[in-house]
Formats: structure tokens, C-alpha cells, sequence
RNA sequence: GCUGGUAUAGCUCAGCCGGUAGAGCAGCGCAUUCGUAAUGCGCAGGUCGUCAGUUCGAGUCUGACUACCAGCUCCA
């Protein structure tokens, strides 16, 4: 038998071990915690977890405790025994053991399941397994609980939130300790942290929560970023508008949001009394951007229409959703909507794909994205405007043009706007967390309801259809995300600074300016440094900042009128005339290279 | 919203059993004029997140609130 059955390259083998070291925890909890309810413990990416109603939470030094009982349990080899029991004998058994959660699970499975159980000891577990042969296989040096944390009993927040303990174990000390590593790394380039430090943004208790401060550098890059966008929507044929920041709520009841985005929204005024003004402010931009549309009577000649917006959008999340600049109540983000005739729909979804893969090559964002066909759920209507026929006929097509289009794609049900099915492109943050950073979505409901309609060739009006997209998703999402990505070292043309001039005696400070000031007119964002520090300081200060170029001046320099370059990752290039410095990182910023 | 954790100078952190606040870095001043990741000396900087409570006395104990962090749930 091959080796590679028996290493982590073999998922199957990597779940089996991983979902052991759970039960080996379980087994450790109920030992010194015998009152605890077991819920479930399965393999996930990282390692496992296993939820419990304890009685207590788990704090971290429960944590070290559970390891060491774990390494009891290892170190007795207790063999994993399999056995089947009848529905009755199942529900016997764990009534016996007062297991009120396998109880649910069990009665919860289809009548002609197998109901299967592992036993380890005197620890016994419902399980569908598949499990090592004895807990002794499992690497007592090799494993660790690293977080508890609550988690609702099968996610459903309305029912009870139990203990869940993380934990990840590998087949080897080193791999284990390689893995501790990969995640410290990761959370130094966290933007929440490195956003901070590096001056993009902060927060102020006073102001509140999920209410950024984009400090200068994380303005300027916004700045860039939606200049950038609103440039590429124009050569794509996307006209401009500006709407309101609010609107009474009116407006919110003809689009749906009323009804099912209410709780979403910041309200001005009391929402209940009708004979008073109440406005809202908004948490997306169609209801406002249709109007446009509506302004004048439209023909079939005026499609497609693309309407572009760089706009600012209020949302009350719940209190504990808000993270960084990743989770926000106000944020701004490049929405745009397309009003279409039925037959442009599969042409213009597919020039609102291509936009969104431009901006995110050019961020060089791309490769780390996923695609999700985010689908109502039937089971979940009153979630949802429109009826079924309207949400099989609005995913029938989404789902035919992706498939056209190549695109590979997972689907997520109950995902879906209430206003239709959504392309949405996924990507992950240094903690592995999944948010979406662009979506593109077919409407084919909110034009009835605002009454929107178009002369056809024959004379005869017609309803048009929508879609609903961004294309370089809210900034300040991106911007957490450039910042993950590049560790705070972003591309030279979304650099805050590009360019710090550095003399080394106060002798050339002015030759230093000189080059600044040549610089700046050539659209440059560069500074002198003209303290009376020395050099080796003045340098360190500019690599930490992840200032891309450093021009290094001495008499040397000054004298023969050339500046000497150093770049935050190559460090010392030589001397070279300014000219051919600045055609170098001309071509560099022109192109938005990424180095 | 829920579970757990955290909150002391701009930043990173000390501060024991409750007795009236400490360091490094950053900042400012002076000296230094230096060739590729930290020059030296000095000065200044705090209603200990906020509000109550216990106590002769609270950074320290208790409660509520606010914000931040991780996770859950929810979402761009």
C-alpha cells in the first residue's frame, strides 16, 4: 500500500485524523467536565472543532487543561470501535448517556438511515465517522486548541449558542509549528492592524462603530481608486450621475426595501407615524438611479443604458458584524446599473464580468477570487420579492449565461438579493474569512414596481430588464484587501507617497527639493526629508512606511546632477540621471505594474 | 444581536495583597552634517475608555454603558 494513503496528502486520511483528534477532545471535555452536552466536532480546512453546552465557557487555561487530558487519551491508545444500532436502540442509548443534541440529530435523519457510533473508552459518540483505528495515531506533540469561542446550535441563531472549541493538529511538531507561523504572518499583514499603523485609517469612540476615519493615505488611495474607475466606466459607455444621500421613505416602499430591508436602515423621523415626513438614509443606490431612467420617456434606440455612481451608502448592521474596513455602516462603492431590452441582457452581463476581471487584474486581485451563484431559497419566500416563476425564469438565464461564459462557479442558496439572483466574486481576508468584493446581478422585478418601460420598435411598450453591478466593489473593502494583499506595499501607482527624497546632509537638502519639485510636476507624489537625521534613519523610517522609491543625495549626487535610487524591495540601484529615473516610474505608474 | 476577551501617554506595553503613574519608541528642543533599516543629551506628554457603586482611600474590586479584537449569526 502505497505511503501516501497515510499522510495529510490524502484528504480523506487528513478529515479521518483531524475528525479523531475532535472526538479525543470530546472525550477529554466530558472527562473533566462530566455535565457537558455534546453537539457536534467535524474536520474543517484548518484543523476541527466540537461544539458543547457546558455548563461553563471554556477560558484559555481550560484550554491547556483539555490538551493535557488529550494527551492522556493519546497516549492510552484507545482503539475507535464502529457499531450500528436500530433507530430505537439509538435513541436508547443516547437518552441513557442524556445527549439531548444527538437525540435531535437523530431523530432529524431519514427513516432508512444507518445510524452508526464510535466508541473510544468509555467515551461513546453518534457518528458517521470515518475515524483512525486507535487515538494513540494521533501526534500528542502535534495538535492545540487555539480558540473558544460560541457558536449557535446548528447555526441557527435563534437556538441555543454553545462553547465551540477550535483546534488543528497535523502528523508532525514542525508542521504544526509551520502552520502557527503561516497564521502570525498572516495577521501581520492584517489591514486592521497595518491600516492603522501605516496611516489609512482609524476609529473614535465618539463617532461610533463601523464608522471609519479615512486618514490621508487611505483617502488618497480611495481617491485613485474611484478615479481610476469612474475613467474605464466612461471609454466603456457608462454615463455619470450624483443622487441624493437620502429619500423619504416613499421611495424605499415602491422598491421592496420598506418591507425587507427596513432593519438595514438609518431613519430620520418615526417610521410608524404616516402623518409626518420620515426619510432614510440609503442602503443602495437602484431606487434612486432608476429615476433617472424614469426622467423621460425612453425608446428602444436609448439601450442599453449604464448608469454609474461612486456612491456613498448607509447600512445598520448589527452591532457585532463591524470589522475594520472590511464591515462598515457608511461606505462607498462603484454601483452602476444597466437598463436593458430583454435580448442586450447576456452581451451587457458579460461587459459588466469583463470590467469587474479588468479591475481586479489590474489590482492583481484576480487569482484570488472565487465565483458564487448566489440563488434564493423556495423554502425562505418571505425573504424574497416576486414569485416563483419570476425568481426560476431570473436564474434560468443567469445560470445559462455563466455557463456560456465558462465561468466556475459554486452555488449559494438563500444567498440571493431580494430583488434577484446575484454573481457574486468572493475573496478571502487574512483570516481566511469569505466576504464578497464585487457582484453583478439580474433584476427582473424592481422595473415593474417603479413602473419602468421602454417604446419597442412596434410602438409597444415594454418593460426592461436590470442588472445591478459594481466594478471595483466598495473602496474601502478593496483597500483592506489591497492592503492584506501587498502587506501594505501597494502597487506604485496607488502609493500615498511614491517617491521620499532623502539628503544626507543638510548641504543638499535643497538640491533634494529641487528633485521633489520636478518630481511633483510630473504628477508625483514625493516628499523631502530635510531633517537632520542620519541617513540609515531616514531610510529605515521610509521602508517601514513601504515608500516604493528612496533618492538617496550626498555632494556626490548634487555634483554630477543625478539622484541615487533605492526601491523598497531591491534596495540600492546606483546612480542615474533624474530623467531616466522618472521615465522608469513613469512607465512603472502609467502601466499600474505591479511590483 | 449572541459568546468570549480587551481597554493605562500618539504607539507597544509594565504597574504585586486597594495607598494617589512607569519604560521603550514616536513628538519637541539642543548638539551632531553623517553614504543605504534606529547619533547623543535634555524636555514635555496621562481625569488610567465613560458613568455609577463598595471603601478612610480605586488604575487595581463590583455593575452598567461605549469602543476594539476573535468567533457565531447576518451582509458589499
Amino acid at each position: 500500500m502505497p505511503d501516501a494513503l497515510y499522510t495529510f496528502e490524502n484528504e480523506n486520511y487528513k478529515n479521518a485524523y483531524r475528525h479523531t483528534t475532535s472526538h479525543i477532545l470530546a472525550q477529554a471535555v466530558k472527562r473533566l467536565f462530566p455535565d457537558t452536552k455534546l453537539a457536534i466536532g467535524p474536520a474543517i480546512t484548518d484543523g476541527f472543532y466540537y461544539d458543547f453546552d457546558a455548563p461553563e465557557p471554556f477560558g484559555p487555561e481550560v484550554l491547556e487543561q483539555l490538551e493535557a487530558e488529550m494527551k492522556k487519551i493519546i497516549k492510552e491508545k484507545l482503539p475507535l470501535e464502529r457499531f450500528e444500532l436500530s433507530r430505537d436502540q439509538a435513541v436508547a442509548l443516547m437518552e441513557e448517556r442524556g445527549e439531548p443534541y444527538k437525540l435531535e440529530l437523530i431523530h432529524d435523519l431519514p427513516e432508512d438511515a444507518v445510524i452508526s457510533f464510535y466508541r473510544q473508552g468509555d467515551f461513546v459518540d453518534l457518528c458517521a465517522g470515518p475515524h483512525l483505528d486507535s487515538t494513540g495515531r494521533v501526534k500528542a506533540n502535534a495538535f492545540k486548541l487555539t480558540s473558544c469561542t460560541g457558536a449557535y446550535w446548528r447555526g441557527d441563531s435563534s437556538k441555543k449558542m454553545l462553547q465551540r472549541v477550535y483546534g488543528t493538529c497535523f502528523m508532525s511538531k514542525d508542521e504544526l509549528d509551520a502552520y502557527l507561523e503561516r497564521v502570525e504572518e498572516a495577521k501581520r499583514r492584517d489591514h486592521n492592524k497595518i491600516g492603522r499603523e501605516l496611516g489609512y485609517f482609524t476609529t473614535v469612540d465618539v463617532i461610533g462603530q463601523g464608522l471609519p476615519i479615512l486618514m490621508p493615505n487611505g483617502a488618497r488611495v480611495i481617491q485613485l481608486l474611484s478615479r481610476f474607475v469612474e475613467d474605464e466606466e466612461q471609454r466603456r459607455g457608462y454615463q455619470l450621475t450624483k443622487t441624493p444621500f437620502m429619500a423619504k421613505r416613499e421611495l424605499y416602499k415602491i422598491s421592496g426595501h420598506w418591507d425587507h430591508y427596513r432593519e438595514g436602515m438609518f431613519i430620520l423621523g418615526d417610521p410608524d407615524d404616516e402623518t409626518t415626513e420620515c426619510f432614510a438614509l440609503r442602503p443602495m443606490t437602484c431606487p434612486f438611479q432608476y429615476q433617472v431612467f424614469l426622467n423621460s420617456m425612453r425608446s428602444y434606440r436609448d439601450l442599453p443604458m449604464r448608469l454609474g455612481e461612486t456612491s456613498t451608502l448607509f447600512r445598520n448592521e448589527d452591532s457585532g458584524e463591524m470589522h475594520g474596513l472590511i464591515r462598515v455602516r457608511q461606505f462607498t462603492i462603484s454601483e452602476g446599473h444597466l437598463i436593458l431590452r430583454p435580448d442586450q441582457l447576456e452581451e451587457e452581463f458579460k461587459g459588466c464580468l469583463e470590467l469587474a476581471k479588468f479591475m481586479l487584474e489590474t489590482l492583481g486581485l484576480e487569482g484570488d477570487c472565487s465565483y458564487r451563484f448566489s440563488q434564493w431559497d423556495p423554502n425562505n419566500t418571505a425573504k424574497y420579492e416576486g414569485t416563483a416563476e419570476q425568481w426560476n425564469a431570473a436564474q434560468t438565464l443567469m445560470g445559462k449565461i455563466l455557463d456560456h461564459l465558462g465561468i466556475d462557479y459554486k452555488i449559494g442558496i438563500d444567498e440571493a438579493a431580494f430583488y434577484g439572483p446575484k454573481l457574486d466574486i468572493q475573496i478571502k481576508n487574512v483570516h481566511g474569512k469569505e466576504d464578497t468584493l464585487i457582484t453583478i446581478q439580474i433584476d427582473m422585478l424592481l422595473a415593474e414596481k417603479f413602473g419602468m418601460e421602454y417604446v419597442d420598435a412596434d410602438g409597444s411598450k415594454k418593460r426592461p430588464y436590470i442588472i445591478h453591478r459594481t466594478s471595483i466593489g466598495c473602496y474601502e473593502r478593496t483597500l483592506a484587501l489591497l492592503l492584506e494583499k501587498y502587506a501594505g506595499a501597494l502597487p506604485l501607482w496607488l502609493m500615498p507617497e511614491q517617491v521620499r527624497v532623502l539628503p544626507i546632509t543638510d548641504r543638499t537638502a535643497d538640491y533634494a527639493d529641487q528633485i521633489t519639485k520636478t518630481l511633483r510636476a510630473s504628477g508625483f507624489r514625493a516628499e523631502t526629508d530635510r531633517r537632520s537625521e542620519k541617513i540609515g534613519y531616514k531610510i529605515r523610517e521610509a521602508q517601514l512606511q513601504k515608500i516604493p522609491y528612496m533618492l538617496v543625495l550626498g555632494d556626490k549626487e548634487a555634483e554630477t546632477n543625478t539622484v541615487t535610487v533605492r526601491t523598497r524591495a531591491g534596495g540600492d540601484q546606483g546612480a542615474m540621471a533624474l530623467a531616466d529615473f522618472l521615465a522608469a516610474i513613469t512607465e512603472e505608474r502609467d502601466s499600474r505594474a505591479i511590483k
